[in-house]
DNA sequence: GAAAATTATATCATCGCTTATATAAGTGGT
DNA sequence: ACCACTTATATAAGCGATGATATAATTTTC
């Protein structure tokens, strides 16, 4: 049952990702998490290119593009080229995805009152937990990481020149 | 960047999951992160039907069969039929794939190493955190709790019979 | 003013895993 | 012996994202 870290992680994300979107499905809405983001640059900013919106979204442009293609399928965005710049796609809510934002500001608020009562029953919030590990990997990537403690090993017994000096402990694996 | 759990979860996934997969290249292994669960069993049991691996590897099936599949194709098991159920197939390490068996762990020691040096960093260490997710998660479903909320809002001002009364909090939000 | 470099978007393959479904191969009842 | 049911494995499609690459359109450089 000790499962690697990565096994961790996907299996909380599908528990999570899982019931939000089943709580659209009961809720009645034909919309996946994924437009999330999306949706709410667009419902900020009114009008935006796709880059634009994979910018303040902070996801990738092709997710971006991804997304829109099936926003679209679900009307609830409007695509127009750019006259200024005929590279440009510019997207916008459609009139029935305004319509729709209402509704999803209960979902959303759901989903925020939801982990908000898992994080309450946790000794430390998750959240918070996920955000420090993801600023301690830019401090040093987990690359870096595996490779001095490679390089540890390497010369346990020769030179400590390098010295990681690295505190073992149980239970911990990364896939 | 206020981003959802469920974001946030991926996004680490992937500085994980890339770093342990670019680490096996740099070791020069024909080896995927994926395989890990299961030659870890595979190691432990000798040999395995294949739902029996999924048991003990804590993953689905299908997952199992895929996983074989790609490690089949770089030799490092051998997948036999049973004689006693001719719907079994009976999988155990290639002599390949035991003497991969002692580069393997050093990679492992390392990635847990990696794992434990940022543990260290966290003011609570993550793979605890997410153990402890997932098990409030197995009390209450997230489903569960959305729909609490939900509820919550619903007669917000009627009957506070099944009272949710949840205490607000800032930046969650899951997807 | 034509070639080269840059920018915006789209497309494709991949990741590890899931659910839903299909195909075989056993088991039990009559 | 036959039909229904369960079990073991396989296959297909999907999730949300990524990196690498392709195709345009625009700007820069000489």
């Amino acid at each position: 049952m000790k499962q690697g870290l990565g096994t961790q992680l996907r299996h909380l994300i599908e528990l999570l990702d899982g019931a939000v979107d089943a709580a659209y499905g009961e809720a009645g809405l034909a919309y996946r998490p994924r437009y999330t983001p999306v949706m709410r640059v667009l419902a900020a900013h009114g009008s935006l290119t796709v880059g634009r919106i994979a910018e303040l979204a902070g996801i990738t442009q092709p997710a971006v593009t991804q997304t829109l293609a099936l926003m679209k399928a679900d009307k609830l965005v409007s695509i127009t080229a750019s006259d200024s710049d005929a590279r440009q796609r510019v997207v916008r809510l459609s009139a029935h995805g305004v319509s729709l934002l209402d509704r999803l500001r209960d979902c959303w608020d759901a989903t925020r009152q939801a982990a908000d009562s898992l994080d309450a029953e946790l000794p430390y919030p998750l959240s918070l937990c996920l955000h420090e590990a993801i600023e301690a990997l830019r401090r040093q990537s987990f690359g870096d990481r595996i490779r001095a403690a490679r390089r540890g090993q390497a010369d346990a017994h020769s030179r400590p020149d390098t010295a990681p000096d690295l505190a073992p402990s149980p239970h911990l694996e990364s896939e």
